[in-house]
DNA sequence: ATGCAGTTGAGAATGAATTGCAAATAATAG
DNA sequence: CTATTATTTGCAATTCATTCTCAACTGCAT
């Protein structure tokens, strides 16, 4: 069951994409419910499976334009980690980097204002004007003994 | 021409290969010649079309193949930016990041020492133990006026 | 309801990278 | 130097993620 915030963020999404001036089909609307329900970063198989589940009329193509779409707008974010299908995420959240465990593939978000603030400073040392950046750490997790 | 630094690493290649149990061959030398040559950041097929400029029996699949043993090897490194097919760099020089020019796709080296230690102490806090990470800054040329 | 521009699914196409295989060849033994 | 053998090669076919083509379909403004 959708909790009301998982269908506002639904909505969101739709609104963004009737600002595109695009329509709101069965198909759209299952995968902005997908997108809205997922708290993880699913790639885009995975978003069609589970799209597919709501309504069966969803293909992947379609997925994929729909994603398309929707990173246009800016809400939501295509991610390309290390020889991996790209993942998706709603961008409702503020910045951050990515964190992937690279013995499970779980992804964690973390956010550095410092980090963040070295990236610009060495952006214009180098005389350029950081438009945007990338920065995953790849790891593995650390038993407590 | 060869500068004497350029064959040395070339040979440092060489020896990467040998050490790996893998035979030197015509092909293989001349790819170990491009790259030790290379002073950018080229992806596979630019390493062909040079490696195949000297010597013409070189093809593109043992390019491929060359370069995911020096990659084993630690002495070639692959960097897979933003939709765009890999790109390689001889790995004789220290660890660094890249800042890459959104609209020449110019990639510029710098390093860091301040966000390498922030990088593992974010990923410490995450409870990670940080085994390699990747950060690239994508950018436009600040015009000077 | 009606028209029509935007959208769909299915499959073909694309592009990077990998691989299967028979012929070619480097390293090694003799 | 030659034979032996395990690697390597080129080529074409294959894989995989993603995009595109196109005829049929469908939101949605009127």
């Amino acid at each position: 069951m959708a909790s009301t915030s998982e269908t506002a963020r639904a909505t969101e999404l739709e609104r963004a994409l009737r600002a595109q001036g695009v329509r709101i089909t069965r198909q759209r609307t299952a995968l902005l419910k997908v997108l809205a329900a997922a708290g993880d970063h699913p790639d885009a198989n995975e978003l069609h499976r589970r799209a597919h589940a709501l309504d069966a009329k969803v293909s992947l193509a379609t997925v994929y334009r729909t994603l398309t779409a929707l990173e246009a707008q800016g809400v939501v974010q295509r991610h390309t980690f290390e020889n991996a299908p790209a993942r998706f995420e709603t961008a409702n959240t503020p910045h951050h980097d990515h964190m992937i465990d690279i013995d499970t593939g779980e992804v964690m978000e973390f956010r550095s204002e410092r980090i963040e603030k070295l990236q610009a400073e060495i952006a214009a040392e180098l005389g350029f004007e950081l438009v945007r950046h990338r920065l995953e750490l790849y790891g593995r997790k650390r038993r407590k003994d």
